[in-house]
DNA sequence: TACAATCTGTCAGTTGACTGTCATAAGTCA
DNA sequence: TGACTTATGACAGTCAACTGACAGATTGTA
């Protein structure tokens, strides 16, 4: 899954990697000096030594260029949560998907840098939540299987939608108490208990 | 609160007031028919019979017109939330201000077309989306203090995304549906009913 | 009516995303 | 090496958002 440069590739192949790396570390440097909006292809390619033509030979558009990695990383939840067993809870069956998931995205270095310039760039951030929400679908699909209610159904929306909201929250807290590999897992342990408990209860009390 | 024109203002204010009104029932006519990105505010002002010049004289940019409006139905919910009385339970209080502030909204015939422009309009979704989870911001603090946690407590802002998850993807429905004012509280009060019960329980049969 | 304040259209111009075309440079392969 | 394919840069150009400047029309007011 790791996209390192393939040394067995063609030269031309090899280059055609390291000229894609090179636009988008430039491009992400740049996005985390000043801004993605304040960034111009016309810098990006600057910074990368290509022409401004050559950037779009690589990439659709700026936008392009950092939802391409994003999308990469949406491996969807829906059939991966359809795929567990029956008899598992809902939250369980997650929680392993999550498991898996997780472990494949955080050995890349690229993915957290991504994930913090996005989350601070506002217009980047709507981006990312969106197509973060776009999982919400697959999400509501997989809810839906596994607790055997209809796609239609309010409550397969309102559970789907739940568990998102809570899981981009976790990613943002964590992300904003520094990102350490091993406080993950207890984070979104600690949300998967205030979703499964509900909010009829009393306060939950910090556990961290 | 009402945004109707206003016959005891000067001629050249009521001018104004209906030029801006063209603008915003112009470009609403657009979007709906064509779609926000592929309304030029060229052809908004030719819809509007003004000049282009004139758009930027009434809006900052094509998603300040959208935004505007958006923003003016944002009466924040910490606040609100926060004023609620001690004892009652946070999904009681949530439930009483949102029914104040729909009774306040859906009298505007304007805010559930643009609603239903938004969210038919992938690029404005998005917007309205993230506009949406602004609130989430206030609502956390309000979540926070209400249930005596603190406001960088993760689960302050698990509980807060949700609660917005929750909203967002029922009035999602209630719009899906076709609208009638009179469902949306039986929805809300579904969602309200899963929020409070958690997803340790299985399924919730549909009520509905 | 006459003057002042304000609104609007016209027009020219900037910026930045994005595309087509063509010549050249570099990689591939016989 | 030489012919073929592909990547790149240079350049010119489109399109749409957005701004500044000015002149004419409209409105408010004395």
């Amino acid at each position: 899954m790791k996209k390192v440069i393939d040394a067995a590739a063609s030269l031309r192949e090899r280059k055609k990697a390291r000229t894609r790396e090179a636009i988008i570390d430039a491009a992400l440097n740049l996005f985390e000096r000043n801004g993605y909006d304040n960034t111009t292809i016309e810098d990006i390619a600057a910074a990368a030594e290509v022409s401004p033509r050559t950037f779009f030979r690589y990439f659709e558009s700026k936008l392009d260029l950092i939802m391409t990695r994003t999308d990469s990383h949406a491996d969807d939840f829906g059939p991966l949560l359809a795929d567990r067993p029956a008899g598992e809870s809902l939250l369980d069956a997650l929680r392993e998907v999550l498991l898996s998931q997780l472990d494949a995205q955080l050995d890349d270095p690229l993915v957290l840098r991504e994930f913090q310039v996005m989350l601070s760039t506002p217009s980047l951030r709507t981006m990312a939540r969106e197509h973060f929400y776009e999982e919400e679908a697959g999400l509501v699909s997989g809810v839906a299987a596994h607790l055997g209610l209809d796609e239609d159904d309010l409550a397969s929306h309102v559970i789907g939608a739940m568990i998102a909201g809570a899981l981009w929250a976790t990613v943002n807290r964590w992300v904003a108490e520094g990102a350490e590999r091993d406080r993950i897992m207890p984070m979104l342990d600690e949300a998967f208990s205030i979703l499964a408990k509900g909010l009829a209860q009393p306060a939950v009390p910090s556990s961290g």
